[in-house]
RNA sequence: GCCGAAGUGGCGGAAUGGCAGACGCAGGGGACUUAAAAUCCCCCGGCCUCUGGCUGUGCGGGUUCGACUCCCGCCUUCGGCACCA
């Protein structure tokens, strides 16, 4: 008997190794093929590792070690996306320093990270709070200023009750603060924005030519939400204003009986005069305004509004006077925050002229507008004057021509996507390099002026004006205008968490360049990523925004690339052994050093993998994970089996060709389940024949070392297979040891499977019609049928359609 | 409400339109052991008149020689969301 698998003391060694020897590290020799790996480097939260990131981890290790073995030059880098709330939350609470708080969150983080043993290149770390790193993205701040996509703009924000600071919308999430929970209500603010409206049309652009898979895709695409239609004015009767709305459905104008106006549009005051009701109205947006967005679409069933009195547009085509109402389902944000209401042909609209007993007419041909509106794109026009008869696509073009030659009007292109809102009133964050001059007004730093330190506070916590807590501190706020040298004060704000992780994969390319952001020749190596791996949950914010980023600096001519990720997957995630999100309330949190401590590393990789398809959402089982410490302990002891024979044996080829087949094209496709239960099969085998060859044992470490690349390193080391697996290449196979002499088909009787047959498996479509007529136990089976046709399927099955005599 | 994904044994899951349940977990039985653990071997969807047969992939239809897979209509669950005019 040979020694124990000693999972730990092995695991240990070969880290060791890999550190000493710099195994992983991206060597810069720019001649090589290249791969370019990436996983979504981490947030070191205060609770350490979580079991879901090993998951898009060992995946991305598996893709890395294996193009290593391939001979690609890979760059599989780690760094830490460390600016960020719950660090300032967890600082303030415990009154340290938010970088202290982050040192220590990181050093545990990397400690957890190397004792899984994934295949980073360590000397390319970084965090998005180091001064070095965080220079470059002031320093792309500023390039976004001078092109005119950062501006500053008085506007609804969402303000956070709790974090004292305004939110993307994105960032909201139920209506509540996506951070900390807490209320979200409506503020008014000066803030800093980012123009990613400017790159709506080339974010969609840009999809069609990159491998994303598709729900990411379909997602983008619709947040981001163009639409085709026509903006369109109406007269308000006995004003000199006219009222500007947006619609995708120009073609049914006649059929538009009022209109609705969002609480806060301007003209209720800018008509005030007029308003008979004008306190009705002020109470009314007083409500909405206390309601967060949430509200506003939860109630969805149940409209609100109060009809302007006093004011009346004219339907430019009907010449009609119609009533203008108002009412928190017509969003300010959307559009012009004004719409025409065709209740026959819009669900919305529909329901609010139910309620409020407003005219419904039918323009379009097909629905019953009594029950419902009618939506669909298609129908024949009706009521409608000039357009009457046509076809909707028709009708919409005509009035659209209309529009345009009365002037009244003309067609639109708009997006649901909306500017990223990308100030905070926070300390943990990017300080803004923009000082305000009382005389030369807003100025950007100079380059040379780089990085604007994050000066270290006595207090953290937000001011109860909402401004920074930066502001608090005069010596740093109090400075010169660049430009004109006179008395000027620096912004206080911050940027968000997203600012960092916009471009920190341009970073690793060239993570140590005191003079660029990365060198032109290393970002011409290394980008695009060619494969990123993440969470589905990334998809409209981090994914879009470092898509934007990445985009614009592409038209600075600073990177060569147009789009920064050449392949996008997404992992499943990983729940509590309940079934629910693993969360510490839940107490279903699994901790990985525990698990690595009672399995070890390759076995905790190897269940990650294994424990289900990796796209999918699936509970942890702790038994599972036991079972795949069996499996590789079931790999130790073919040891003992290992006989002094070199080559693959003649009954084990086919086994063992068809494994390195099924693993090289599962991991590819990222079918990991499947890989493993491919190597179980091969070792389940290898325990039925009672022995392995020299040869058998090094094809299945071979493959197996991606997922437990310690105890295959360990194995083939002990055994003497020569140099260590990282130094081996990538096993192939060969087609001619795939196909057995004989196979087993299935035969069918009108599709229902009544025997087996052994055949051989060059069996023809004529031998198998002989068989037919000579074989007697089909002929038995089909005794007293007729046989219509027979259906030969190579390899698969015989299938013979009979009818009764 | 809208968009997306998914429904298969006790559980996680396999299956280019071709033998449903690979592989693993849990369970049962046996071997080894003084014993237990570990290990190795075998069984394991349901039902029946049990060397065989029937039935079975959320529900109801359809296409096909043949459907977990394709089409139509439902139901349920899980993610995402923006009442977007």
């Amino acid at each position: 008997m040979g020694t124990n698998y000693n999972a730990n003391a092995i695991e240990k060694k070969w880290q060791d190794i890999w550190d000493k020897e710099r195994v992983f590290e991206a060597k810069n020799d720019y001649t090589m093929p290249k791969y370019y790996c990436l996983i979504e480097f981490p947030y070191p939260s205060g609770s350490g590792l979580h079991v879901g990131h090993p998951r898009s981890n060992t995946a991305m290790d598996i893709i890395s070690r294996k193009r290593r073995m391939e001979g690609y030059n890979v760059l599989f880098p780690i760094g830490w996306d460390a600016f960020g709330l719950p660090t300032e939350n967890y600082a303030i609470a415990n009154k340290v320093p938010p970088q202290e708080v982050t040192k220590e969150n990181i050093d545990a983080f990397r400690r957890q990270l190397k004792l899984i043993g994934f295949s980073f290149d360590y000397s390319r770390e970084f965090s998005t709070t180091d001064p070095s790193y965080y220079k470059w993205t002031q320093w792309i701040f500023l390039k976004l200023y001078e092109n005119g996509l950062a501006y500053k703009a008085e506007m609804p924000i969402n303000w956070c009750t709790s974090c004292k600071c305004g939110l993307a919308n994105e960032e909201v999430v139920n209506g509540v603060c996506e951070r900390c929970g807490s209320e979200v209500i409506h503020r008014v603010k000066n803030q800093w924005m980012l123009r990613i409206t400017e790159y709506a049309e080339k974010l969609l652009a840009g999809l069609d030519d990159v491998d994303f898979i598709p729900q990411v895709k379909q997602q983008q695409r619709n947040w981001i939400g163009r639409s085709e239609g026509a903006e369109v004015s109406f007269k308000i009767d006995g004003t000199d204003k006219e009222l500007r709305v947006y619609t995708t459905r120009p073609d049914t104008l006649f059929g538009a009986t009022y209109m609705v106006l969002a609480p806060e549009h301007s003209y209720i005051d800018e008509l005030s005069s007029k308003i008979e009701n004008y306190d009705e109205i002020i109470a009314y947006r007083e409500d909405s305004a206390r309601k967060s967005e949430f509200e506003r679409t939860e109630l969805a069933k149940d409209k609100t509004g109060v009809q302007i009195k006093g004011l009346y547009a004219i339907n430019p085509c009907t010449k009609k006077r119609i009533p203008i109402w108002v009412s928190d389902y017509v969003l300010i944000s959307y559009g012009t925050g004004a719409v025409m209401a065709v209740p026959a042909h819009d669900d919305r609209d529909w329901e609010f002229a139910q309620r409020f007993n407003l005219p419904i007419i039918e323009v379009v041909k097909g629905g019953d507008i009594k029950e419902a509106a009618y939506t669909p794109e298609t129908g024949e026009l009706v009521n409608s004057g000039f357009i009457n008869g046509m076809q909707v696509v028709d009708a919409k073009n005509a009035i659209i021509d209309w529009l345009e030659k009365e002037g009244i009007g003309e067609c639109k292109v708009n997006y649901k996507l909306r500017d990223w809102v990308f100030s905070r009133q926070r300390y943990w964050g990017e300080p803004i390099p923009i000082v305000h001059c009382p005389k030369c007004g807003m100025v950007p730093l100079n380059e040379k002026d780089l990085p604007l330190l994050l000066p270290e506070l006595e207090n953290y916590e937000p001011t109860d004006t909402g401004e920074s807590p930066l502001s608090r501190l005069e010596s740093w706020v109090k400075t010169k205008c660049p430009k004109c040298g006179a008395d000027a004060e620096r912004e206080t704000d911050t940027m968000p968490q997203w600012a960092g992780s916009s471009w920190y994969f341009l970073r690793y390319c060239d993570p140590h360049n005191d003079e660029e952001f990365a060198s032109k020749e290393a970002l011409d190596y290394w980008m695009p990523v060619d494969w990123y791996n993440g969470g589905m949950e990334h998809t409209t914010l981090h994914l879009l925004y470092s898509r934007f980023w990445h985009q614009f600096l592409h038209d600075l001519g600073l990177v060569s690339a147009p789009e920064p990720y050449n392949k996008r997957t997404s992992h499943g995630m990983i729940l509590g052994e309940n079934g629910e999100k693993m969360s510490k309330s839940r107490g279903n949190v699994i901790n990985p050093d525990d698990l690595v401590e009672e399995i070890g590393a390759d076995a905790f990789r190897l269940y990650e993998m294994f424990m289900g398809a990796f796209d999918q959402a699936i509970p942890w089982s702790m038994n599972g994970a036991r079972g795949c410490r069996r499996f590789l302990e079931r790999v130790w002891r073919l040891q003992d089996m290992l006989i002094d024979e070199e080559k693959i044996r003649k009954n084990m080829l086919y086994h063992a060709h068809s494994m390195i087949k099924k693993v090289s094209e599962d991991y590819e496709a990222m079918k990991y389940n499947t890989a493993i239960a491919a190597m179980m099969t091969y070792v389940n085998e290898v325990y039925s024949v009672g022995s392995i060859s020299r040869g058998e044992l090094k094809a299945l470490l071979l493959v197996l070392s991606p997922v437990a690349p310690h105890i295959s390193e360990e194995i083939w080391q002990v055994q003497g297979f020569g140099e260590p697996i990282y130094k081996q290449k990538w096993p192939s196979y060969d087609e001619k040891y795939l196909v057995l002499p004989e196979v087993e088909i299935a035969l069918q009787i009108n599709g229902k499977l009544r025997s087996r047959l052994m055949v051989p498996s060059d069996l023809s479509r004529d031998d198998a019609d002989k068989l037919v007529k000579e074989n007697e136990t089909i002929q038995g089976l089909i005794a007293d049928k007729k046989l219509v046709k027979t259906i030969f399927v190579p390899g698969r099955l015989l299938n013979l359609v009979v009818k009764d005599v």
